[in-house]
RNA sequence: GCCUGGGUAGCUUAGAGGUAAAGCGCGUCCUUGGUAAGGACGAGAGCCCGGGUUCAAAUCCCGGCCUAGGCUCCA
């Protein structure tokens, strides 16, 4: 009998029959682990352990106690769902129903469903999984699995794609319920302990918007009903840091239906923060050689054709007719800043060129995107420019990166980085995209980051590298960029004379310290769940007399903070209430001032964390948050 | 842009064919309080907009706008 060899994740070498699977290598290995075994990892891709061992692959056994294993147990969970749904809607279709990160989807179609039918699915879903079914692996002829599937024209073309090459093909099966699936999954409907249905949507088929809408129904499972309760506790909590509550609730920004939609309006409080955010950069910007640059919010249309902006965006853009001419809100801020550049002849020892703006731009972007201060239709990106010598770029990147990581350490914010590659759609030669791209990459790769790459993901005119931060649901955004263009120079024709005394080329460098001033607010916003550290906090101290009687020794202490963001709490209420509403109100520190201090001539501070303490000296609370600002602490320390 | 929900006072929400309700906030008054919401009274609503059905529409139907979730897109 022939045999063959795998590999263990400790480099052994295990050798088992030809034919043998992954559940019989675990049992091989130990009885104990044999039972425990759910599924197998093999070559790096997660199997049935019923799945046949090739020779000379690497295995892993995954058991119950592993990470992959809620994977499966989603897996199996999705099939539950849609066996529940098959039950009660015996017309719908089902197309793909993979896991993900934090539960399982499955697309369908052919039935209508609204919110409340959820209902229903999930309580059949339930009676599925008390019936504790068992779930078999069961392999078909192409002919018989064609034949199941007469109907149904997207498990057809699943049958003549993925699995085109597969004689039998495989199947799941649980009660009357089967689907073409390759697994894995667990062994009865009895294991998922907590089962739930999310939300519902729509979705193409393929991912591609041609092709025909289907419905997606999203749903979670756990081994545990308690495993469950805990994953909805924490989605509850999640949507209470949502930035467009806490920026309701705080007066930061507001969304009015009349003033248009994706047009965030900054109330005082949120003007606040952004106005500590922007002098933040702007500092680092001078230290770092960038000049500040201002340009209007409208152009000529002819500046987008020569950019090569036009031919890509132009129906995103906001277009007016002035005088029969076409201008328009501008939507980036380097051709103007490239236009700068152009209005004046520079020397080889003149560069870098760096310009820094915080440049306002419009993007009509498309309507269902909009989402609170994450996808706007403005937006301000604290823009910078720098027009380098091609041998000036890796030490450029490489300090704008220093740069951004600085900024990322002061707010202590957990990031991804991509490095995107060149598109379909973009211009400039090979020579230069591959140029471009192996400078990105060599100073990543200097400075250490872990970054995955994105093919394809690259602007028209370069290859980049963003930064990504999660918001409180999950979702991802871009951040901080660095992108490299080997283009703009080309179309507006920018020069610098070398030692030689001839005209060359400059390289435009875009790069965004926060990205978009309202999506770094954003995911400050649910980051800090609106407790601001002192030197961004709208309000930083709140004065609150006990009685009105002491409300001239308040503003007294108020007129020695006036280096501060401070209030009185002047309303005719209680002091619990006063001190219940400044902590609402998140604000870092309050100040409880009654007879006692104002005889003492001291003040009593407390703060976010109600630690409080009484006695102090002004002058002493003044030096301290003086230099918790100075410092852009996070955590408010004087009472520490 | 696509699909499915939703839009009622400044905010959060209840109401579901017969002329709109609560809490918070706001105003006035009483209370001047020492550590997580004192009391009374009061003002405040084109029930998103436009059409239709009906004796009667916030409520039912159609269209639009805005919004939520996801899909698609994202210089």
């Amino acid at each position: 009998m022939s045999t063959v060899t795998v590999t263990l994740p400790d480099g052994s070498p295990l050798e088992l029959d030809a034919g043998a699977t992954v559940e019989d290598a675990a049992y091989e290995i130990g009885p104990g682990l044999g039972s425990d075994t759910v599924a197998g990892v093999v070559d790096g891709e997660l199997v049935d352990k019923r799945t046949p061992l090739p020779d000379d692959a690497d295995l892993e056994i995954v058991t119950d106690g592993a990470d992959e294993y809620v994977d499966v147990l989603r897996h199996s969970a999705a099939h539950v769902f849609a066996q529940a749904l098959q039950r009660l809607y015996p017309e719908a279709e089902l197309t793909l129903g993979p896991w993900t990160d934090d539960g399982f989807y499955y697309d369908v179609t052919g039935v209508d469903l609204d919110e409340d039918d959820l209902e229903d699915i999930e309580e059949e879903a339930h009676e599925i999984i008390a019936e504790d079914l068992d779930i078999e692996r069961v392999m078909l002829d192409r002919e018989a699995a064609l034949d199941r599937y007469e109907d149904n024209e997207y498990k057809q073309e699943i049958l003549e794609t993925e699995a085109a090459g597969e004689d039998p093909v495989s199947f799941y099966e649980q009660g009357e319920f089967y689907d073409l699936c390759q697994g894995p999954h667990v062994e009865s409907t009895g294991e998922i302990g907590g089962f739930a249905l999310l939300e519902m949507s729509a979705s193409y088929w393929r991912g591609d918007e041609d092709n025909d809408t289907l419905t997606r129904v999203y749903g979670t499972a756990f081994p545990t009903e308690e495993e469950l309760d805990e994953y909805m506790e924490r989605r509850r909590k999640a949507k209470e840091r949502d930035h467009r509550k806490i920026g309701q609730e705080m007066d930061l920004f507001s969304i009015d239906e009349t003033t248009g939609p994706g047009l965030p309006l900054y109330e005082p409080n949120g003007k606040t923060v952004l106005n500590e955010l922007s002098e933040y950069v702007a500092d680092l910007n001078r230290e770092a050689g960038y000049d500040e640059v201002e340009t209007p919010h409208v152009f000529r249309t002819e500046l987008w054709k020569k950019s090569g902006h036009y031919d890509n965006y132009v129906d995103d853009m906001f277009l007016l007719d002035v005088n029969d001419e076409e201008y328009g809100l501008k939507p980036m801020n380097c051709p103007g800043h490239a236009t700068i550049f152009d209005q004046q002849s520079w020397s080889y020892r003149d560069l870098p060129i760096r310009y820094f703006e915080d440049g306002k731009v419009y993007r009509k972007e498309q309507r269902g995107e909009l989402s609170g201060l994450s996808r706007t239709w403005s937006f301000t990106i604290d823009d910078g420019h720098l027009f380098v010598r091609p041998d000036q770029i890796e030490a450029e990147v490489l300090s704008i990166m220093d740069i951004i990581l600085d900024i990322l350490d002061t707010f202590s914010l957990d990031y991804t980085v991509q490095f995107a590659t060149r598109p379909e759609k973009s211009t400039g030669s090979d020579e230069i995209w591959e140029k471009a791209e192996s400078q990105l990459e060599a100073v990543l790769e200097q400075e250490g980051i872990d970054y995955v790459v994105e093919e394809g993901d690259g602007a028209f005119y370069g290859p980049k590298i963003d930064f990504a931060f999660e918001d409180a649901l999950g979702r991802h955004w871009d951040g901080p960029t660095v992108q490299l263009d080997f283009n703009m120079p080309d179309r507006f024709d920018l020069t610098y004379t070398g030692e030689d005394n001839e005209d060359h080329r400059p390289v435009m460098i875009h790069r965004a310290l926060y990205g978009s001033y309202e999506r770094f607010f954003m995911v400050l916003i649910e980051h800090y769940n609106g407790k601001f550290p002192p030197w961004l906090a709208p309000e930083q101290v709140r004065i609150l007399p006990v009685s009105d009687d002491n409300i001239d020794y308040c503003e007294e202490i108020a007129a020695e903070l006036d280096d501060f963001r401070v209030e009185i709490e002047d309303r005719s209420w209680t002091v619990g209430k006063k001190i219940q509403v400044a902590h609402d109100d998140k604000v870092p520190y309050m100040m409880i001032i009654g007879d006692d201090e104002e005889a003492a001539g001291t003040i009593s501070v407390r703060d976010r964390k109600e630690r409080e303490e009484k006695d102090l000296e002004l002058a002493d609370f003044e030096q301290h948050l003086e230099r918790e600002v100075e410092q852009k602490r996070t955590a408010v320390t004087y009472l520490v």
